[in-house]
RNA sequence: CGGGGUGUAGCGCAGCUUGGUUAGCGCGCCUGCUUUGGGAGCAGGAGGUCGCAGGUUCGAAUCCUGCCACCCCGACCA
């Protein structure tokens, strides 16, 4: 049991925080707002990255860099992709710092002003999109299939470490194509595999669906997303993919000549993943004993501690111990023998747990007699002996165990808290009473949707694809609607 | 930017109301011995511009003024 361990029912979003901190994932930064990724955070986030990379190349894609200063002239092409940014834009304006005359010290320099204004990124649609008008010609350069993996600021007021940083990494994909039907295909085919990656390697159920107007990505014709449930009940939007029709071709000019010789403005994608996904992952599978990970994300997937009292004791452990290291890392099982003889089993294991290492193998003078090991899985909590012969296929067995056991937990939850409503007096009901998500009837108006958020703080989270189309009356107004779509708060 | 709160050792805090020896406590850290199957015990030790600046006073962590920073709750957002 953690020590000084707040709550998930004691208060959630002081739970969160503290297991970030405590985790060793990440860390407040000098800087207001942004964050230090720390050793543990990051390698999870790598494991992340490495999966969809993977699954980007899979499907046809290829990774650029592009510039984080975008000059500011730029912004102002498209124009509701300004005006969804420009409140939260970081700006460069000098490039030359001077020691102040008075001795005050470092002082920017005001000789020494940027003719044009630099803005930090917030996304790079501007930038590629005025690239792309000089790669694309002809219908042979497209598709143009290109993702970036690269920090944005966005100047948010109130932050929370991976759920919503000034600064934050993520995944950018920008495609083009010769036609609507092909970047429309694309944004769907980039939500299947973010909906893919959630539920095959962070074991987390999503929503598919679309976002109503008013939740759109500025400059986006439409946007897709998958959306999550916390153990809180509130949602999580773990990843989006944006059809922008010809908006920023237009807005850059990007035009290309097609079969029949013909001036066409290219259509285009776009779509990305953020290190919020390490909050989604968090807040998804952990527990009031700390963090717990999915076998394939986990830095560590086993964790092996040697039990000893005399000297002689350890020199056998410790070869047992080496050998079943290497029997695990030959099933590719991610290992870690930790035999420092600085810290105390019992500290071992509260640590280990605490930081979500999905199997620790105990090994002891008793296991040396009985052939046996000690096993703990960190989804369940229970303890176990096994016998050490063909350990590796055991554990490699074990694992897969327990990334469907979460993913089944995470399911079973998710049903669990999500209702129907068909009433107004229904809709609040359940939302103050039972919180998660609500399948209801909307009249198809923002007005409307502003109208429940201000009255419950519940927002459309999406209108599913398929499934939900039966008409009915809005939940809100009795006026005529199409199908249900998905309410709920959300982070 | 509105409302609330906090700045004292690496971390978490007490002390401030009612000014007065050398500023304390827990965790962590260092040394030694004993320990090791769920966060060990004992002994010794290191570590402080009390957020910053000014003022009141014989004397300020403590009282006064100003400033700064951070956190929480709102408005904005992936």
């Amino acid at each position: 049991m953690a020590k000084n361990f707040t709550t998930r029912k004691d208060d959630y979003a002081k739970w969160y925080n503290e297991l970030v901190i405590k985790a060793d994932l990440a860390e407040n930064s000098p800087v207001r707002g942004c964050m230090i990724i720390k050793p543990y955070g990051y390698a999870i986030w790598e494991n992340m990255q490495y999966a969809l990379d993977k699954k980007f190349k899979k499907t046809g894609h290829r990774n650029v860099y592009f510039p984080i200063f975008i000059p500011k002239s730029f912004f102002s092409k498209e124009a509701s992709h300004v005006e969804g940014f420009a409140k939260e834009c970081a700006v460069v304006t000098h490039y030359r710092l001077k020691n102040d005359e008075n001795g005050e010290g470092i002082v920017v320099d005001e000789s020494a002003k940027l003719e044009e204004e630099l803005v930090v990124r917030p996304t790079s649609e501007t930038i590629i999109w005025d690239t792309y008008r000089n790669w694309i010609q002809s219908y042979r350069d497209l598709p143009l299939l290109l993702n970036q993996w690269a920090n944005v600021v966005r100047w948010e007021m109130r932050t929370r470490l991976f759920l919503r940083t000034a600064e934050f990494l993520w995944q950018e994909g920008h495609t083009a194509h010769a036609t609507k039907e092909e970047a429309l295909e694309e944004t769907a085919k980039m939500l299947d595999v973010y909906a893919d990656f959630a539920e095959h390697y962070m074991a987390m159920p999503v929503w598919k669906g679309r976002k109503s107007e008013s939740e759109r990505f500025a400059g986006a014709v439409d946007t897709y997303c998958i959306e999550a449930m916390m153990q809180d009940g509130k949602s999580l939007q773990a990843g989006t993919s944006h059809f922008l029709g010809q908006n920023f071709a237009k807005a850059f000019d990007v035009k290309f000549l097609d079969k029949q010789n013909q001036q066409q403005y290219v259509w285009a994608s776009s779509w990305g993943v953020s290190t919020r996904l390490m909050g989604a992952l968090i807040m998804a599978h952990s527990d009031d004993n700390g963090l717990v990970l999915p076998p394939k994300l986990a830095p560590d997937q086993v964790v092996i501690v040697p039990i000893y009292r005399k000297e002689e004791d350890f020199e056998k452990v410790n070869q047992k111990a080496l050998e079943i290291k290497e029997e695990l890392e030959e099933k590719d099982i991610r290992v870690q023998y930790d035999n420092r003889d600085t810290h105390k089993p019992g500290w071992k294991f509260s640590e280990y747990e605490f930081k979500g290492v999905p199997v620790r193998i105990a090994i002891g003078p008793k296991d040396l007699e009985k052939g046996t090991v000690e096993v703990a899985r960190r989804d369940t909590l229970e303890k176990s002996f096994y016998q050490a012969t063909d350990i590796g296929a055991k554990i490699s067995h074990l694992l897969d165990n327990i990334q469907q056991n979460l993913y089944n937990k995470a399911m079973d939850f998710r049903e669990e808290r999500t209702s129907t409503a068909d009433s107004w007096e229904e809709f609040k009901d359940i939302l103050k009473n039972r919180g998660g998500f609500i399948l209801a009837h909307w009249d198809g108006t923002p007005e409307t949707e502003e109208k429940i958020k201000q009255a419950t703080k519940a927002s459309i989270r999406l209108i599913p694809f398929e499934g939900y189309d039966e008409p009915g009356k809005c939940v809100y107004t009795g006026n005529p609607s199409k199908g249900r779509v998905v309410f709920a708060k959300a982070y």
